[in-house]
DNA sequence: AGAAGGACCAGTGGTCCGTA
DNA sequence: AGAAGGACCAGTGGTCCGTA
């Protein structure tokens, strides 16, 4: 394991933390880095219901982490896991809408760290790559659940399929036009919205973007090398189709205003 | 439905007869064709020990078939089917090794309809293709088991995906190199061998093809477009690695003897 | 209330093995 | 015996909904 690239992580200073921790992570692919380390420090791992789990070791990605001092008693302080003798995993913090660049504070994670986490799941797919074609096997072209698997193997708790997934429109906005994603993300820090009022927003977008490739949102996903690892949303692709209906009944319409009903006037 | 070309019919004069009965079946995709009503107007359809099964129209697509006015009592001179009042669905004719063009004869089928079924499935993955993106759905790019599932609907009874993926390298030799797996058709016909014997016999020269390509056996395939939509059994992959590890520790043991270990002579 | 993610489910790729 | 294919199974893509 362990490639991690340092330069995608220098641009947001927020991010250095995390990008050590990633470092170490990734040096312990299987159950270590010091992540995992200090969560096996704290009491035993929890017993989940049902074993779909093929292993568990305990980190988190949440980018408000605890003091060094705090190593051998792991979020003891975090009234998320109250009184109850509970030694159960907490919850990554929610996202809220920050500006490029912006740090979340308080237990909160930014949009940034959000589109950060996208990137790590690339590295994990290229490893997985790497792996598969050594040993000459079938080797995935996409973000599938044996890279999720893998990154919880190499201590990326933190990222798991529908978080990835719910928020891949978003990311595809980010990858296709910059600029419209951070003028949306500041329009709507600025307004107060909420993740979810901000990732609805998102979907417009990405559709004018489909708009110039005929509507063909798997071309729009595999022109950009970063997103075309990314299975395309079931919500997206039909937006896109909607879309593109309306499109070619206006066409239609403006035809026969224009000319006979089969004549297309653009 | 119903675009299925008679050019790639024409070469073999055999392939005519199956050729008016596709283009029957597709005609009535969802049930129907010639076959299809030939089938229906026999006994009532076998059950089936579970039910995994969407649809069961019955049909078969040996090679050998029934004489027109037989229609309406179907096999009932096949004796496949016995004494025992069954009216189960015989199997397809097995194949026998036979030279490009021949037409097998008694109960059997040739190498030529083999790989016909492969163009046949194609054509289905066409049609599923052309529905999926009329509706903004995801479109497979390989013969799925949605492809299968649509052949039988579409009547092709005879087609499934065991068989075909146990031929598929095969097929790929045939695409790939058509005059070399001629000539082995021709060999293996003469030697008398059986089928299992000129299939096992087909690796080796798809593997030879593929150092070509530095044993990249999913290149190799994706650059055949009817040999594209099949995926690469895992049989021919293990091969294909299998070749390069040794092509790899034979170049480095003569780079040992003409030079440095390090060092690669080619 | 808004949000994170364990857990589930229908349908997949892959092929074994009971069948003829 | 050699071969065709129903049937199964482990792991997938997709996302709901009990949880915090």
């Amino acid at each position: 394991a362990g490639d991690h690239s340092l330069d995608a992580l220098s641009q947001q200073g927020f991010l250095e933390e995390a990008a050590v921790q990633q470092e170490k992570e990734a040096a312990g692919s299987g159950g270590g880095g010091v992540w995992g380390m200090v969560a096996a420090g704290g009491k035993k791992v929890r017993l989940r219901k049902n074993n779909y789990r093929r292993r568990s070791s305990s980190s988190s990605g949440n980018m408000v982490w605890m003091d060094d001092d705090e190593d051998e008693e792991v979020e003891e302080d975090d009234d998320q896991n109250g009184g109850g003798g509970g030694n159960e995993r907490q919850r990554e913090h929610p996202f809220i809408v920050t500006e490029p660049g912006e740090v979340a504070r308080g237990k909160k994670n930014g949009l940034d760290y959000l589109f950060y986490l996208y990137e790590q799941c690339r590295e994990f797919l290229i490893q997985v790559q790497k792996i598969a074609k050594e040993r000459g096997e079938k080797c995935p072209t996409k973000v599938t659940n044996q890279v999720f698997r893998y990154a919880k193997a190499a201590g990326a708790n933190y990222i798991n399929k529908p978080k990835m997934r719910h928020y891949v429109h978003c990311y595809a906005l980010h990858c296709l036009d910059e600029a419209a994603s951070n003028a949306l993300r500041r329009s709507f820090k600025e307004r107060r919205e909420n993740v979810g009022a901000w990732r609805q927003a998102c979907y417009n977008p990405v559709v004018v973007v489909a708009a110039a490739y005929g509507w063909d949102i798997d071309a729009v996903f595999n022109s950009h090398p970063r997103l075309s690892i990314w299975y395309v949303p079931t919500k997206l692709r039909q937006l896109c189709h909607v879309e593109r209906s309306n499109a070619a009944a206006a066409a239609a319409s403006s035809s026969v205003t224009g000319g006979g009903p089969d004549h297309l006037s653009f």
